[in-house]
DNA sequence: CACACTTACGATATTCGTAAGGATT
DNA sequence: AATCCTTACGAATATCGTAAGTGTG
């Protein structure tokens, strides 16, 4: 029983009509007849009732068409579903990126992802830089945006998108907030406004002064960066962040100036489990994302 | 995209293993390599990744997966059932038949039947012979076994089984009941019993008399054979059935004898829907039911 | 070098289309 | 005679199996 011989049966089930049928299937009448026949001979009995003047269906007929003809839908629903799934015209791209990316590179890149391939849903986690790592690792996304974590794995492929030197967020009535440049000891007479720990941004200004022999003197801390930013815009201290939320530092009010002394840096990339499992709208959003930086550069 | 190449390209995603799963397939293992391939190209996509040492699914071969699965799944299951009902180890049969048949002859016919297709349910509608014709007519069963319609269609087929001659029912203490046979005069003196309209039996004895210019005088009536038959056994009068329902009255403790001047008969037959539409499980009841009468005869 | 999948190619099996046949209206 | 399905047979197509190839551990 073959499905090619399934679909011609249900078509002449339905035209009760055998030349008919073979011109709606693209084959001769005579090769509708064997078929017919051959699938007869593979279910064991008579499915067509056929006088030669006209043709109609056994009981057992049309128990077989019921059947067939949902299982037929199926079948080409499932053909379809998966063409579509690699002309990226449907699917689903899971991923997941640290904060100070998801709100600020992400949504363009979602939107230009978007506008190129309508029919593919994209969800995003906006979670910490470790908890990216692990989303990853468990399948449970197929991509993560983050800086490059410390313990990367066998099983995890890394690509670097641009190297993130840090900025000083200050207020705009700060002094330094017109030069081209400060440098840490040039802030050490604000406030200093934190994000909160597990925050991969704190954890690399810590690690970067502590090597420098440079003290951190936290004020005040959140966990959102668009608070950091608010709160720098207030006028209640400076703040250090990733270039990446230049943008939302500037809509919050603060202003941005590069710094140095010792310059704060941070690889960039995108993580995802090596062996290429990426699925074809997975490797679309990767592609985007890439594009996105290159041109950039 | 080919059903066997989805049920090859399911076994090698269940063991990872192309060799393996040619194997299972009975094929060799290059021709499971041409099968994925062709599969893979008719989709648009890749399925399944293979590096020289291991295989693994695509997202896109997981999704293909989990859907053909279930897919081919109901195919088989179609194919069996199909396969099932030729070989009459499964099916159903919807049989209408008269009472007086379906309370003596079909439950023997129907044991036989079960015997010896023990898979095949069989749906008995207990109903009054133009019902049972009606039912024929709307495909509502596929036979009915009753006394020969009036007025037959093109379309309906009736099978003659045997002719039935009318016996008289008699009370055991009633001095005919010894007889060899009895005619219509020597029971004019009795109170008479009969089934209610719309009962075959009482229009063909009501015809029969008619045409022979005798008068029916009806004392009591029912519309259940086995009442009549409780009523006659009690002494309460005489009946006339057909001899089919002999068993019937005797166990109601009433006495046959034959019946004549005039003699009353009608022929006992099976319809079914002209154009052999029959299924294999009806086919095979309707062979058991002319075997039985068949033999008896 | 052994293992596992891929490619090549000749052989086999299936399916197809044209032509002829049979039956009914 | 016209219509509709079936049978027959040669041809195109697809699939298969053996043998050789390729890449990795």
């Amino acid at each position: 029983m073959t499905l090619r011989q399934l679909k011609a049966f249900l078509v002449v089930a339905q035209t009760l009509n055998f030349a008919e049928a073979s011109k709606k299937m693209f084959m001769s009448q005579p090769a509708m007849s064997l078929a017919i026949k051959s699938l007869e001979e593979s279910v064991g009995g008579q499915l067509l009732v056929r006088t030669t003047r006209a043709v109609s269906l056994t009981p057992e007929g049309k128990a077989l068409y019921e059947r067939g003809r949902r299982l037929v839908a199926e079948w080409d629903a499932m053909e379809e579903e998966m063409r579509q799934r690699f002309a990226l015209e449907r699917g689903l791209v899971s991923i997941a990126a640290m904060p100070s990316f998801a709100a600020n590179q992400l949504p363009d890149i979602i939107a230009r992802f978007r506008q190129r391939h309508p029919g593919i849903n994209v969800q995003v986690n906006d979670v910490v830089a470790e908890e990216t790592v692990e989303l990853v690792r468990d399948g449970k996304v197929e991509l993560g945006v983050t800086f490059r974590p410390e313990g990367l794995l066998e099983q995890d492929q890394f690509t670097p998108l641009c190297v993130d030197q840090f900025v000083a967020v200050l207020p705009p009535q700060h002094p330094a907030s017109e030069y081209d440049s400060v440098s840490w000891q040039q802030l050490s007479g604000d406030e200093f406004i934190a994000l909160q720990r597990p925050s991969m941004v704190r954890v690399k200004i810590e690690e970067t002064l502590s090597a420098a022999g440079i003290p951190l003197d936290v004020a005040f801390d959140s966990h959102q960066l668009a608070t950091v930013g608010r709160m720098v815009g207030a006028g209640l201290g400076v703040s250090v962040a990733p270039s990446l939320c230049r943008q939302q530092m500037l809509d919050a009010g603060a202003r941005i100036v590069p710094l140095n002394n010792p310059v704060i840096e941070s690889e960039l990339g995108v993580l995802t489990k090596r062996s290429h499992e990426l699925s074809a709208a997975g490797q679309a959003m990767f592609d985007v994302i890439l594009h996105c930086f290159s041109a950039r550069s």
